[in-house]
DNA sequence: AAAGGGACCTGGCTGC
DNA sequence: TGCAGCCAGGTCCCTT
């Protein structure tokens, strides 16, 4: 499941391989996978064609790619953004909050200011393959087994291969599961394509409008910017553990402000982001707190224990994610590997606690699953 | 206002 | 063997 070491690594890659690429065409092929954009797929195909990817941002599992126009205008369009009068209709603020910059610093200026950002979240199975023009195109696709789960029957290891007739030497193989493709021009990396590939469709892509990040607007809203704008559906999204601006004194506080369930607080996105159910059982587990524990009971240095824990274990998971990365393949399950080597409790029901011995147990928490030791992780009273 | 629960979706697996 | 039903997960939305 992606959570945010899985997105990070995500993120690195669209740094690395299309970041400064333009749009040229976009295919939808699954409506629903665009259903969060307004105005459809139309829309959403007619706001990406012909821009550029200016940067990778997360925040949390949140992903997004400012969008400027191509990096060097032609001179009709400088003589066209020099004579558009400054005062523009939507007077929102948007991601021109900035001073007004003057028209002629702003057609020098070579980085224009990104209003409008491609929104990704990739929900429980999406990926983003970035593909280039290599002989052998297809991406070593990783299957996406859940530890806990019974591995996949390696459906991806031979994915179909479905001739399109196209003649480029890269466009004769399409996931089963492509969603959205993105054909680019001028990648660094000189990838052809960005493709969002998504089984259970829980994922989406976007095109939305940045707006100021309204708690803090002096820092960056994300990681991979520098900018203090965030797409407007990320607005509410709390900044995450990884995040040099977060106050970590205050969220200890919020969290125990709150009349919830430890685990219910760690998965509430509006408190702090990129922790997931996988994640949050193995915080718990290293902090020996049950995920159970009422929030507005638990000593502050208790939530904080907890707290670092997700911090640390995220902090690994990322280190390890990043590891075995084709260029060509950026690889949202952070090549799961790390989950089979270093998951102390998530899916290990009746194996051993690799602290105590004790069999790991499995209960049911919001219609899902939560594992821990019954001896490092004693219940609370009245459970 | 804040907390909690259902819906959304797909495909592999289980059990009849 | 075939098929219906269950399960997993993150987030949004609605209800309480």
């Amino acid at each position: 499941m992606p959570e945010l070491p899985e997105v990070e690594t995500v993120r690195d890659g669209l740094d690395r391989l299309v970041v400064g690429a333009v749009v040229r065409e976009v295919e939808v092929f699954r409506e629903y996978s665009v259903r969060r954009h307004d105005g459809g797929p139309d829309s959403f195909r007619d706001q990406l064609t012909g821009r550029r990817l200016a940067a990778a941002v997360r925040r949390g599992k949140f992903l997004w790619l400012p969008l400027t126009e191509p990096a060097v205008p032609s001179t009709a369009q400088a003589e066209a953004q020099a004579l558009t009068p400054t005062p523009t209709p939507d007077a929102a603020p948007s991601a021109n909050s900035a001073p007004a910059a003057d028209p002629a610093e702003a057609a020098a200026s070579a980085e224009p200011r990104p209003a409008a950002a491609l929104l990704a979240h990739l929900g429980m199975s999406g990926q983003l393959l970035v593909r280039g023009a290599a002989p052998s195109a297809a991406p070593v696709a990783v299957p996406s087994a859940a530890p806990g789960t019974a591995p996949a029957a390696v459906p991806d290891e031979e994915p179909a291969r479905t001739p399109t007739g196209a003649a480029d030497p890269a466009d004769d193989w399409q996931h089963p599961h492509l969603r959205v493709r993105l054909h680019l021009d001028g990648a660094p990396s000189g990838a052809l394509y960005l493709d969002f590939v998504d089984q259970r469709t829980f994922g989406h892509l976007s095109v939305q409008d940045l707006v100021p990040d309204g708690t803090d607007a002096s820092v960056p809203a994300g990681h991979g910017s520098d900018l203090p704008v965030l797409p407007e559906p990320v607005a509410h999204i709390a900044r995450d553990l990884l995040d040099p601006n977060l106050d970590l004194d205050a969220l200890v506080s919020r969290v125990r402000r709150r009349r919830t369930q430890v685990k219910r607080a760690l998965l509430d996105q509006t408190v702090v982001s990129g922790v997931g159910n996988i994640y949050a059982d193995e915080a718990l587990w290293r902090a020996q707190v049950h995920w159970a524990r009422a929030t507005d009971k638990l000593k502050a240095a208790d939530v904080r224990r907890v707290l670092d824990s997700a911090a640390e274990v995220m902090r690994e998971a990322l280190a390890q994610g990043g590891t075995s990365f084709d260029e060509l393949y950026v690889n949202v399950n952070g090549e799961s590997g790390y989950f089979d080597r270093s998951l102390a409790v998530y899916g290990r029901e009746n194996e051993e606690c690799r602290r105590c011995g004790a069999l790991v147990r499995r209960d049911a928490f919001m219609n899902r699953s939560s594992f821990s030791c019954p001896v490092c992780e004693p219940k609370p009273r009245g459970l």
